[in-house]
DNA sequence: GCTTAGGTTTGG
């Protein structure tokens, strides 16, 4: 087995066997003894590789002795070589014209082209596994940066020696048919490697480079990490060993053994990381300037068709498009077809179609928030996707590709008796195939598209303590309104508000100007009665990660408990963690055959505890401390009630988890159940800010403490029910229809409390709607009508 | 043991 061992800096090295003797190549004679001999030169013609049928190849060299004696001609000093098999492969992969050679183990012949290339009488022929190279690489060259292996051989041990580390890359407008080449390209198309009915995957791509040339390239591996991970057109490719082919008449790429593959994006300018899940491949400053050479020059060819990549708010019904986005849940919904859930943070235009699952079926998070923002898009992804998207976990970045927006989706089972004009909702479709790409995958956190999605994410929870802030301006609102209004209150302006000043009531007449938050679902609060703090519902990605926090406690807890462990079935994959499920029941209770009516949970997922909830009235899920039964963080639901959560004020809580349970309790409920714990339970609100405006001006006001009548909901329901929620927005919508200008919006009869707030030493003036149901208000149906002037 | 796929949709 030929191996070439590199050593950086010029001249003969300690790595070269020292038994080892040099011929100068002028003596060199096809008499001459071979036999632990060398011949060294520098490289100064490398021909092409000659394939010779399968894994047999040719390549004619030629080196160039640099310190031979100064009456030698230099025709004399230059020799042909002769290169056969593997090591021929090698050397074209490996070797680049002006490198340093030292060659063992070769037999000398004569030169049939002595006559014609003026060159050395002899030629050297190498083969076999006795015939070894050295290279030193040229330092004319830029050098890679990386540090290389230098694997000193050892007389004894020289075949152990490195592999090379240089490598040559062919220009795909030079392929020729049966050989094993490296090559650097840009993307322009691909697939995302889908299962063959063989044993591998396949990745299919088409490549081009600066040749202009466009090659087909087909990927086989069984191991899906080790295909090329590209994520959009315009990525960069290196690929070594690949095979060309002649395919339908044209050269076309097919991995061969020792295959590999690196790839990079394709952005001018953008850090240039490698992609690849070898831990051993090479990489230095000459890879950098080639994929940048390469980059410069696609970005002029406009190689890549019409951005794929399109917003949820840009969609158009009935394209393709390839969506880059956070998985937020999944379902199964047959064996055919999975559900995602999955938003970008971008809102898009058309109704979104509501894809109902049953609860218990569904992994992560419900984002019952985000779908009455119309945030969230429903993927059903069909057939061969089915396998790829199992294995995707909620709360990670993926990229959709050639994604179906489809009006009026499909109606499934389950979703008949949902949504019953279906005809404007928007769904998206991953059909079956992989024709143009069809296909998803996940995108690491990192890369520069994942990065751009979390920011746009992340201006959301900027949002949530935007409007946590708003409210520490405002202050706490006062609990009660001594005043009430009837509507029977003279009515005045809002210019007349101001001047009158707290504290007062006032019933005015006036539009929505504007409101905030504009996101509904950021409007339902919690509240704690106690120590009067407001805060924001916690997503479920968040509630989850604390859920999974308290999975890592695998300790028992005995307090008295009655125990049932429920050992789970590992899932893949295989090397998983085994968990185990364990349900505690008060003994206190079991005495009393109450036991079912308050079950602790342990080691369950926040998805799990859900399905749990549904099938019994109390969940308390639980975890140990020192051996002690003891609550979640205090940021998760304590309490699971059908499909109502529970928090409590961390503040204000005094646990007494694992104390007597239910001496008089005789129903359990969140009060109750809360009571046991010592936690102080809290109340869910809904909180906006509404600008109103009459002629003669515009005013802010809070609307918090009468917001359930306002809205005629119940802020605990909106927690948890989609029809509440759109109850809401039903109202927002009708008040201040989207896209209306300040005309078309209806008038309405409002009850106003004017109270002050202290900040700072400084009092002000705030307002908070009061006694005021949006149905019983009658907005005026005129929409040019003036208020009546008083 | 040494193939598999070989870009091109329209549907649930």
């Amino acid at each position: 087995m030929p191996v070439l061992v590199v050593k950086d800096g010029p001249g003969p090295g300690t790595q070269v066997p020292a038994q080892l003797q040099r011929i100068p190549i002028p003596l060199l004679s096809p008499t001459s003894d071979c036999t632990g001999k060398t011949v060294k030169g520098r490289v100064v013609h490398k021909g092409p590789l000659v394939s010779m049928g399968e894994d047999n190849y040719v390549l004619k060299t030629v080196i160039q002795e640099e310190d031979s004696q100064q009456n030698m001609s230099p025709e004399h000093s230059s020799i042909n070589i002769i290169l056969f098999g593997a090591l021929a492969k090698d050397y074209s992969e490996s070797v680049s014209q002006a490198d340093m050679l030292l060659v063992t183990g070769f037999t000398v012949g004569n030169s049939p082209t002595a006559q014609k290339d003026k060159l050395h009488a002899c030629n050297l022929q190498l083969a076999g596994d006795d015939a070894w190279m050295y290279v030193w690489p040229s330092t004319v060259r830029p050098r890679a940066s990386v540090p290389r292996k230098r694997t000193s051989p050892a007389s004894t041990e020289v075949t152990r020696a490195a592999k090379v580390v240089k490598y040559t890359y062919v220009p795909l407008s030079d392929l020729k048919p049966g050989v094993v080449v490296n090559v650097y390209a840009v993307v322009t198309f691909f697939k995302q490697p889908f299962r063959t009915k063989g044993t591998d995957y396949c990745s299919t791509l088409k490549i081009t480079d600066q040749s202009n040339k466009k090659v087909g390239c087909t990927i086989f591996c069984d191991k899906l990490e080790e295909h090329p991970k590209i994520f959009k057109m315009g990525d960069i490719i290196r690929l070594h060993r690949v095979k060309t082919q002649l395919f339908n008449g044209a050269i076309s790429l097919l991995t061969s053994h020792g295959f590999s593959v690196v790839t990079f994006d394709g952005t001018v300018g953008s850090p240039v990381v490698p992609r690849t899940s070898s831990g051993s491949f090479k990489f230095g400053e000459e890879d950098c300037q080639v994929v940048e050479a390469l980059r410069t020059w696609a970005a002029n060819q406009s190689l890549v068709p019409a951005e794929p990549c399109v917003p949820l708010s840009a969609v158009q019904p009935k394209t393709y498009f390839d969506l880059t986005c956070q998985l937020l849940a999944k379902a199964p919904v047959d064996s055919s077809c999975t559900l995602l859930k999955v938003w970008d943070g971008s809102k898009c235009p058309h109704p979104l179609l509501d894809v109902f699952v049953e609860p218990n079926t569904l992994e992560g998070s419900r984002m019952l928030s985000k779908d009455m923002a119309n945030l969230t898009a429903n993927v059903l992804v069909y057939d061969n996707h089915v396998e790829v998207a199992r294995q995707f976990k909620p709360g990670s970045y993926l990229r959709i590709y050639n994604l179906h927006a489809v009006p009026g989706a499909s109606r499934l089972p389950s979703n008949d008796s949902g949504q019953s004009d279906q005809t404007e909702h928007l769904g998206f479709h991953l059909h079956g195939g992989t024709s143009y790409g069809r296909g998803l995958r996940v995108l690491p956190e990192d890369s520069p598209d994942i990065l751009d999605l979390k920011r746009i994410l992340e201006t959301f929870a900027d949002s949530d303590i935007n409007d946590s802030s708003m409210f520490e301006v405002w202050s706490t609102p006062p609990e009660s309104f001594e005043r009430t209004c009837d509507h029977t209150v003279e009515q005045v302006s809002l210019a007349e508000v101001k001047s009158r000043g707290p504290p007062q009531v006032f019933h005015v007449q006036v539009q929505l100007k504007s409101y905030q938050p504009q996101r509904l679902y950021q409007s339902l609060k919690l509240f704690c009665h106690k120590c009067k703090t407001i805060r924001d519902v916690p997503d479920d990605v968040t509630v989850g990660g604390l859920f999974s926090e308290a999975q890592k406690d695998v300790g028992p807890c005995n307090n008295g408990y009655w125990t049932l462990a429920l050992p789970l079935p590992r899932e893949p994959p295989s090397e998983s963690p085994s968990r185990t499920l364990t349900l505690l029941m008060s003994s206190q209770l079991m005495g009393k055959g109450k036991e079912k009516e308050l079950i602790f949970l342990k080691g369950a997922t926040l998805e799990e505890t859900c399905r749990i909830a549904s099938a019994y009235s109390n969940i308390v899920p639980v975890t140990s401390l020192q051996g002690t039964m003891t609550l979640l963080d205090l940021s998760a639901p304590f309490l699971f009630r059908g499909t109502k959560k529970y928090y409590g004020c961390k503040q204000c809580s005094q646990l007494k988890v694992g104390e007597s349970l239910g001496e008089g309790v005789k129903v359990w409920d969140e009060e109750s159940v809360a009571d046991a714990l010592g936690v102080q339970l809290l109340q869910y609100g809904l909180l906006m800010k509404l600008e109103l405006q009459d002629g003669t001006g515009s005013l802010e006001a809070l609307l918090w403490r009468d917001a359930e009548s306002f809205f005629h909901v119940s802020a605990e329901d909106t927690a948890a029910d989609q029809e509440a929620q759109d109850r809401v927005q039903e109202t927002m919508d009708r008040l201040c229809p989207p896209g209306s200008s300040t005309a078309e919006r209806p008038w309405m009869d409002l009850c106003l409390s004017a109270y002050t707030v202290e900040e700072n030493g400084q009092r002000r003036a705030c307002y908070q709607i009061c006694h005021t149901d949006t149905r019983s208000t009658n907005p005026y149906t005129h929409p040019h009508a003036t208020p009546s002037d008083t």
